[in-house]
RNA sequence: GGUCCCGUAGCUCAGCUGGAUAGAGCAACUGACUUCUAAUCAGUAGGUCACAGGUUCGAAUCCUGUCGGGAUCACCA
C-alpha cells in the first residue's frame, strides 16, 4: 500500500491553463554488510579483485599501484628498519597534502611517538629521508610540525594522465557479476507527483548508475500503490461529476486528470460533513463524544475520520466501491483500469522529463495477499505465533524492537506482510542479492523490522537489504501539507527551472547560432542539471529546506557550473585537429594548479567506491563540484591553446580531456546530462 | 515517555576510518572580459562547530549527559 512519500512543502500547485508543463522536453534516456567491497567479506573476493585490477595497480600499470599502498608498504618497511616495529596498513593515516603545504600526500606521524622516543618532527626527518630511496616517484619531503609531507615526482602524475585522459570510462568498474534491486518512486494513483517523489526518483536512479558503476547489474523498480480507498475516491467522484470527460477532452495529463477528481472527493465530502454538522445527529455526537474543554470545532476536526466510515453516505458509496472492487466487479475494475492507465501515462511523462525510466512495476493490487503464506509457514517453525484472537505477531524484543503484528485477527495482511512477499517474489524474479529501498526517513522502524524478520525467515538475500533512507523536503516557509494546497507539484516545478533556464540562456546569446531544437536541448539539460544537482548535493538522511527561488539557480554551488566547466574543456577542443600529445610528459615542472587538479581527477576511482559503500550520491555531487571549481581556477589562470611550450599545450589539453571525462561520468552518476554549448 | 536522526557563517550546505589555521555557495562589499565561453576568476567581511563533561599527543568528528528540531512507537500505508 504504497510507500507514502512525505511532501516537500510548497507553493501551492499552480495550475497553468492549457499547458503541459512536459511538453517539449525530450529526453533521452549500520553500514550495511552490502558493499563490503573493501572488507573481508569472503564472498566478494571476485568484487575486490575486479576494482584492484581496475583501480591504477601493479597488475595494470606496473609503476602504477595505487601511490597511497605504495607509501604505506614503504613506511611499514621503513618503520621496521628504523625502530623494529610492525604496523599494519590501518595503523597509518595517508592523507592528500592540504593545499597550503607542499607535497601530494602526507603521512601524520604523531602516532609514532608511541614506540619512537623522539619528536614528531626528528621521526618525520628521519622518515622522510628513508623513505626516498624505497617509493617509487617519491621525489622530496618535507616536515611541518608532526606532518610529513611527500613530495611525488611531475612522472608520477604525467604517466597517471597520459594513462587514463583517453579513456571514456575511467573510474568505472567491469561487471562484477553480482546483481542488486534498487526500489524507487513507489508512488499512490490518486495524486500526481511532488517534490518528495523527485527527491526519492533521484536518490534512485543516481543509486542505480552508481552501482552500475562499480559493476552491478542493476534492476530498477517501483511497488505501486493502485489499490485501496484512495483511488475509490477519484474513482466515485469521477462518476458523479466526470460526465465522460478524459485527460484528452480536458486537455489535462492523466496524473493531473485523476488526482483533481480526489481534490474533488474530498470539497464534496467537506460540504457534506460541514452540513452535517448542524443536524441533530451531529449535535448529539457532540455532546456525547466531547472531551473536556473541547470545542466544537476541534471535536469536528478529530471526528472526521469517525463520520467518514459510520455516517457519511460519500463514505459509504467509496466503500462500497472498494468492496466491488475487492469482489472484482467488472464494471469497477474496469473503471478502475482506466483511471489508473491514465495515471500512468502522466506519470510516464514525468519519468521522460526528468530523464528516468524503470524496469519493472509492481502493483499492490497484486502483492497485497503475498506473504501470508510464509507467514503461515513461519507460524509452524515458530517464527511467529498466534494470539487467541487469531492474530498473527513476531516477537522482535531481543533485537531491541517491539512486537510487531504480521496478519490481522480476521486473517488479512498488513503493510509488512506484503513486504514480506513482495522481497521474495523479487528474489525469485530477478535472483538478486542485494535489494535497495529508497523510502523516507520516517519509514526507518518498519524496515529495521523487515530486515529483521527476512533474517530470521532465513532468506539468502537478508543480509543484503538496505534502506536508503533519506529526510523530508521542506520549504523555507516550513513543511507542508496537501491539505493546506502546499505541494510542490513535480511538473510545475520541472516547467520553472526550465523557464528560468531559458531566460538565462537566451539572454547570453551564448547558443544563438543553433538550431532552435537543439537550443531547446541545451537548455533543458541546463534546467534538469539545476533542479537534480541541487537535490542532490545534500546528504540524502538530512533533511532539507527546499528553496525555490535557489533551486533554478544557475551560479555558484550549481549544476550548471559544473556544466560550464566541461563547457569550457568542449569549446577548446572545438579549436584543435586531432594533434599529437606525447609532448605532454616533457612538460616541466607542473604548477600548482595543474597539481591540484590531477590530484582530484586521481581520486575519481576512490569517490565512486566511497558512494558505494555509503549509499550517498551526495559525495558524487561535491565532487563534482569541487573538481569544476579547480578546473574554472586553471583556466582562468594558464593558458591552454596559447601555452608557453608545445610539452605544456600537450599536457594541458590531456589534463582538460580528462578532467572533462571524470565531469561527464560523474554528472552522469547523477542523472545529469553535460551539453558541449551552453 | 521509549527508540532513532539532525544541530557547523545571516541563509543553504561540505568536512573521508579523530590530525595542520573548520571550508564552499548564496546574500554584502572591492576588483578582473581588445586574450581558449565572465553561467567564470581573485579579494574583503562573516564561527564559542547547540551546551557541558569525558577519552586522546590531538575532537566539528568518538563516549556520556543537557537543551533545541524532526521522525517513529497503528489490526494505516
Amino acid at each position: 500500500m504504497g510507500r507514502k512519500i512525505p511532501f516537500g512543502p510548497l507553493h501551492s500547485r499552480k495550475s497553468l491553463p492549457g499547458e503541459n508543463p512536459a511538453q517539449g522536453l525530450t529526453t533521452e534516456g549500520n553500514l550495511p554488510p552490502l558493499f563490503p567491497v573493501f572488507n573481508q567479506n569472503k564472498i566478494f573476493q571476485k568484487e575486490k579483485a575486479l576494482i584492484s585490477r581496475y583501480v591504477p595497480n601493479r597488475k595494470t600499470c606496473p609503476n602504477m599501484m595505487h601511490i597511497i599502498s605504495l607509501i604505506q608498504s614503504g613506511v611499514m618497511e621503513v618503520v621496521k628498519e628504523l625502530y623494529g616495529v610492525s604496523l599494519a596498513p590501518d595503523d597509518l593515516t595517508i592523507s592528500p597534502t592540504r593545499k597550503e603545504f607542499t607535497g601530494d600526500y602526507t603521512l601524520v606521524v604523531f602516532p609514532f611517538t608511541r614506540f619512537v622516543k623522539k619528536k614528531p618532527e626528528d621521526i618525520g626527518n628521519e622518515l622522510g629521508n628513508a623513505l626516498l630511496g624505497k617509493v617509487a616517484y617519491l621525489h622530496g619531503y618535507n616536515v611541518i610540525k608532526g606532518f610529513l609531507n611527500l613530495e611525488l615526482s611531475d612522472q608520477f602524475w604525467k604517466d597517471f594522465l597520459g594513462d587514463i585522459y583517453a579513456k571514456e570510462n575511467f573510474g568505472f568498474l567491469p561487471k562484477n557479476g553480482h546483481k542488486v534491486l534498487v526500489e524507487s518512486c513507489s508512488p499512490n494513483t490518486n495524486k500526481p507527483l511532488h517534490l518528495g517523489h523527485i527527491r526519492n526518483i533521484l536518490l534512485g536512479w543516481s543509486m542505480y548508475k552508481i552501482l552500475e558503476a562499480a559493476g552491478y547489474d542493476v534492476v530498477r523498480v517501483q511497488i505501486i500503490n493502485d489499490r485501496g480507498i484512495a483511488v475509490c475516491k477519484s474513482m466515485l467522484a469521477w462518476q458523479k461529476f466526470g460526465r465522460g470527460a478524459t485527460p484528452a477532452s480536458e486537455g489535462l495529463k492523466g496524473d493531473h486528470f485523476v488526482g483533481d477528481f480526489y481534490v474533488r472527493f474530498d470539497k464534496a465530502f467537506k460540504e457534506e460533513y460541514s452540513q452535517w454538522q448542524g443536524t441533530s445527529e451531529a449535535e448529539q455526537v457532540f455532546e456525547s463524544g466531547k472531551q473536556n474543554g473541547q470545542s466544537r470545532e476541534e471535536f469536528f476536526k478529530a471526528y472526521k475520520d469517525i463520520y467518514f466510515n459510520e455516517h457519511s453516505a460519500l463514505g459509504r458509496e467509496a466503500r462500497d466501491m472498494l468492496l466491488r472492487w475487492e469482489a472484482g466487479d467488472p464494471e469497477t475494475v474496469a473503471l478502475w483500469e482506466q483511471m489508473n492507465s491514465w495515471v500512468y501515462q502522466g506519470f510516464e511523462v514525468t519519468y521522460k522529463a526528468l530523464g528516468v525510466a524503470f524496469d519493472k512495476f509492481y502493483f499492490e493490487s497484486d502483492t497485497y495477499l503475498l506473504g501470508k503464506d510464509t507467514v503461515e509457514k513461519g507460524l509452524q517453525s515458530g517464527i511467529f505465533y498466534r494470539l487467541d484472537d487469531g492474530s498473527v505477531w513476531i516477537d522482535l524484543e531481543d533485537a531491541k524492537l517491539d512486537k510487531k503484528l504480521v496478519l490481522r485477527k480476521d486473517g488479512t495482511s498488513v503493510y509488512i506482510t506484503q513486504d514480506i512477499g513482495t522481497a521474495q517474489l523479487r528474489y525469485r524474479d530477478f535472483g538478486v542479492e542485494k535489494m535497495v529501498y529508497v523510502v523516507a526517513d520516517e519509514q526507518n522502524y518498519h524496515f529495521q523490522v523487515l530486515f529483521e524478520i527476512m533474517k530470521r525467515l532465513g532468506e539468502p538475500y537478508a543480509e543484503g537489504l538496505f534502506h536508503l533512507s533519506y529526510g523530508m523536503v521542506e520549504l523555507p516557509t516550513g513543511r507542508m501539507k496537501s491539505r493546506e494546497g502546499t505541494v510542490v507539484d513535480a511538473d510545475d516545478l520541472l516547467a520553472e527551472v526550465v523557464r528560468e533556464a531559458r531566460e538565462n540562456t537566451l539572454e547570453r546569446e551564448n547558443i544563438a547560432g543553433l538550431p532552435e531544437a537543439e537550443q531547446e536541448e541545451v537548455i533543458r539539460k541546463i534546467a534538469l542539471a539545476a533542479l537534480k544537482f541541487f537535490l542532490i548535493k545534500v546528504h540524502p538522511k538530512k533533511r532539507m529546506i527546499f528553496d525555490p527561488k535557489e533551486s533554478v539557480d544557475l551560479q555558484g554551488q550549481t549544476g550548471p557550473y559544473v556544466q560550464n566547466a566541461y563547457v569550457r574543456v568542449q569549446s577548446v577542443l572545438r579549436k584543435i585537429e586531432s594533434e599529437d600529445l606525447s609532448a605532454a610528459s616533457a612538460h616541466e615542472p607542473l604548477n600548482a594548479d595543474e597539481r591540484d587538479l590531477i590530484g582530484q581527477v586521481y581520486q575519481f576511482p576512490g569517490i565512486i567506491q566511497e558512494a558505494v559503500r555509503e549509499y550517498d550520491p551526495s559525495a558524487i555531487a561535491n565532487y563534482c563540484f569541487n573538481l569544476a571549481k579547480a578546473y574554472h581556477r586553471f583556466y582562468h589562470e594558464h593558458s591552454i591553446l596559447r601555452a608557453e611550450n608545445e610539452a605544456a599545450r600537450a599536457f594541458r589539453l590531456q589534463l582538460s580531456m580528462a578532467v572533462a571525462h571524470v565531469l561527464r561520468n560523474g554528472m552522469d552518476l547523477l542523472g545529469i546530462d553535460m551539453p558541449e554549448r551552453m
